[in-house]
DNA sequence: CAAACTGTTTGACATCCATCAAACACTCTC
DNA sequence: GAGAGTGTTTGATGGATGTCAAACAGTTTG
C-alpha cells in the first residue's frame, strides 16, 4: 500500500544543503567506484541500487549500499525509499548553491 | 654554489599534464591538511615547506612532507630544489588545460 | 502467512592512511 | 671539515576504509 501519506517515499537522512562540505564531498569523490557512481546519477538516471545501469556487477550489494551512504551522508546524492527500491539522485540544485560551477567542472573534468 | 647548470633548482618527480587523473586529484584534496595547502598555494605563495606561512605548525615536518608528495605526484603542485628549501607551486596552467574550470570552482568553494 | 525481493546492518579482514619519531641525505655557513 | 638547517625516508601505530559474507528488516507477491 502507498504507507502513511508519503505518496512519492520518504527521504533518508541526509545533510541540509547549506550543511554540505567541501572537504566531504571531494573525499566521497575520491574513490573510483564512487566517482563512476556520478557520472551515472549526472546522466539523468535515477535508478535503484541494485540496477544494472549502474555497472557495479562485480561489487557486492552491502559494498554499494556502503557507497550509497558516503555520497548521501556527504550530500552529493539523496535517496528516496518507495516500496523495497531506493531511488537515489543527484542533489544537483543543492550542490549548485552551495559550490557554484563546481559540479558542473566536475562532470566536464570526467569526460576527459 | 650554483650546481650543475640548473639556475632555477631541480625540478621533483611529477605526472605530466596530460597524465593527472581526476580521482587522485579528488582523493588528494578530500583531506583537511591538504585542502588548506591548495588554499595557500593558490594565493600565490611559493614558499619553502617549513613556512609559517603554511600554518601547519601543530604537524610534524614528516608528516608535511608526506601531505607535500601526495599533492605532487596527484599533480596539483610541482617542487623546486633550491639549495636546501623546495619551493612548492600550485600547477594552476596545467589543471586549467587538464580540467578547465576546475581549480576555479574549487579555489571559489573554499572561500565558503 | 510463506516466499521472494531489495537493500541495510553487523562482523570480519586486509589494506590504506595520517601521524609521530628517529635516522639519514643534502646544503649552507662558520 | 664541523655544525646547523631543511626536508626525505623508514618504521611504528592507531584509525579509517573497501570488500565480502551472513543475518536481518521491510515490501511485494503468491
Amino acid at each position: 500500500m502507498s504507507g502513511d501519506g508519503d505518496d512519492a517515499g520518504a527521504l533518508l537522512d541526509q545533510p541540509g544543503s547549506g550543511e554540505i562540505e567541501l572537504v566531504k564531498v571531494l573525499h566521497a569523490l575520491g574513490d573510483p567506484t564512487r566517482l563512476h557512481l556520478l557520472r551515472i546519477y549526472a546522466s539523468g538516471e535515477q535508478c535503484d541500487c541494485s540496477s544494472e545501469r549502474l555497472g557495479l556487477g562485480h561489487l557486492h550489494k552491502s559494498t554499494v549500499s556502503h557507497h550509497m551512504r558516503i555520497m548521501r551522508e556527504a550530500g552529493i546524492t539523496s535517496t528516496r525509499v518507495v516500496g523495497r527500491n531506493r531511488y537515489v539522485q543527484l542533489r544537483r540544485a543543492d550542490l549548485d548553491a552551495r559550490f557554484p560551477g563546481l559540479l558542473d567542472a566536475l562532470l566536464k573534468s570526467l569526460e576527459v
